[in-house]
RNA sequence: GCGGGCAUAGUUCAAUGGUAGAACCUCAGCCUUCCAAGCUGAUGAUGCGGGUUCGAUCCCCGCUGCCCGCUCCA
């Protein structure tokens, strides 16, 4: 983890949040690179769920949120925990799990008062701080799809089974924030929700585990790598029928990268007016507040139905960090020597194509390297840089570190024999000579084949 | 939040109650230079605040951040 975080730092992945100032616990900033990294990692995400399928559309909706919103969610209640300290011991337990009032620990009765920790964020809407009027930033997502149920329902006259994705950020006043951006209380969700018809729910729930699994391989986090772990009894959440995790190993240990839960019918059914009318299985606490109408008529027997969700919800961070510990190497080479490589997926690199002039201060070869770049850039297929280094070993080097798929080298065969170049490969370091007219299509092949 | 540990250039390490050094990295220049080469030169640090002291990076206190445990979970 340590080398990782260092390579993070020095490379431009990612920086200690509020840096010159001593840093703010838990929170991190994406640097240069790491913006290219996350933000491939989600356009891959939503590739696979909205543009691949026909089933899915998606939204992007208000960080703050109404509090009724996240009070019919449950989140008020569930999301505020009362923690005891034993004096005796300094352990610290939440006060609903204690039996009795000792100490699991040392058996001690010596603990204080139980104090409630709110893991949500609140803050004031509108210039006068009387506390009249507040807003949460979102814990989940989720809660916003829930909520725009209707509203995405009676836009695009989807058919069940169907989906509404989204990709955002979540905010949670966690306890303690660890493990550099495992844990942070600023982090990003890629979530969808998948809404089917009662009876169908633990079908479409095991469909997901495997999608999810499949394409967390093709991210390059390896299917060994990952364990499931299906959540049982008191440690569901409070919305959830069954949940499956998906337990990656961590440079820090084997924790949650993604979990994927059959929330039921519980969601709609707590957000939606007239709850009578349905046959809500779930639990579900009076709503006097909403005024739309979350369910769906079933064609066949007319009868109106609050569908059940099925939820896969993914840390965009804690992928980025699956990601990067699963490229990260260090290769003993032939020559005694080291090299670190990053081997990113090419669709996950921050730099696609590094293009090189042999020569940084001849001119031929400078204009000829940069009307490279700028060729290949106008692909459309992410960043492609020119590398001005003074030594093609070092540039070679240095975008192995940080996973640039290829280098383009324009030496001076390229521009007084046959306009040719050299094609390098991260993975294999073997060379080829290519030439400039046939650059794009191998660009393409690599990076979309 | 509680308990324990840690905090010196971007990184890895030195040193000292009295001008904080090095290596690597980075930057500039030279070289027809294909896997971190060479030569020349340059930038860059004691986390923040207070105390003791003639003088604090060093000793003391507080804060902040990071790491480990409790807890939590995307």
């Amino acid at each position: 983890m340590d080398e990782l975080v260092s390579l993070a730092k020095r490379r431009g992945f990612i920086f200690q949040s509020s840096d010159i100032y001593g840093g703010l616990q838990g929170l991190y900033d994406y640097g240069p690179l790491g913006v290219e990294l996350k933000n491939n990692l989600k356009a891959a995400w939503w590739k696979s769920m909205v543009y691949d399928r026909d089933d899915v559309e998606g939204i992007d909706a208000s960080i703050l949120t109404n509090p009724l919103t996240l009070k019919y969610s449950g989140h008020e209640a569930t999301f505020t925990d009362p923690l005891v300290d034993c004096r005796s011991c300094k352990s610290r337990w939440r006060a609903d799990h204690l039996e009795g009032l000792v100490c699991p620990s040392c058996g001690s009765a010596d603990l204080t008062e139980p104090r409630p920790f709110n893991l949500m964020f609140k803050t004031q809407v509108g210039p006068v701080d009387d506390g009249s009027s507040f807003a949460y930033l979102r814990p989940e997502t989720a809660q916003a799809i829930f909520t725009n149920f209707k509203n995405v329902v009676d836009s695009t006259s989807p058919k069940l089974p169907f989906g509404i994705a989204q990709i955002g950020k979540a905010f949670r006043n966690e306890i303690t924030p660890r493990n550099f951006i495992f844990r942070v209380r600023e982090f990003e969700q890629m979530e969808l929700e998948f809404f089917v018809k009662p009876g169908e729910d633990e079908h479409w729930h095991d469909v997901w585990v495997k999608e999810r699994l499949a394409w967390w391989a093709a991210q390059g986090v390896d299917s060994q790598r990952l364990e499931l772990l299906h959540v049982t009894g008191d440690e569901l959440a409070h919305y959830s029928k069954a949940t499956v995790d998906l337990m990656y190993h961590f440079p820090h240990g084997v924790e949650e990268l993604e979990g994927i839960a059959n929330r039921t019918d519980f969601d709609l059914g707590s957000h939606t007016k007239n709850q009578s009318d349905y046959q809500i299985s779930s639990k579900v606490d009076p709503n006097t507040h909403s005024n739309a109408k979350l369910a769906l008529q079933d064609l066949e027997s007319k009868q109106w139905q609050v569908p059940f969700v099925i939820e896969p919800s993914a840390g965009v961070d804690r992928g980025v960090l699956a990601v990067m510990n699963e490229a990260y190497e260090v290769e003993d080479l032939d020559d005694g020597k080291q090299r670190t490589v990053m081997h990113f997926k090419p669709h996950l690199a921050p730099f696609k194509v590094a293009v090189l002039p042999l020569k940084r201060n001849h001119p031929e070869i400078v204009a000829t390297a940069k009307q490279i770049k700028s060729d290949l850039q106008s692909l459309g297929l992410g960043r492609v840089i020119y590398e001005d280094t003074g030594n093609l070993g070092k540039g070679y080097r240095r975008h192995d570190e940080v996973g640039t798929p290829l280098c383009i080298t324009v030496d001076f065969d390229t521009i007084e024999k046959d306009n040719t170049v050299t094609v390098r490969d991260r993975d294999s370091m073997a060379q080829q000579r290519v030439a400039i007219e046939d650059l794009r299509g191998l660009v393409i092949d690599t990076l979309v084949g």
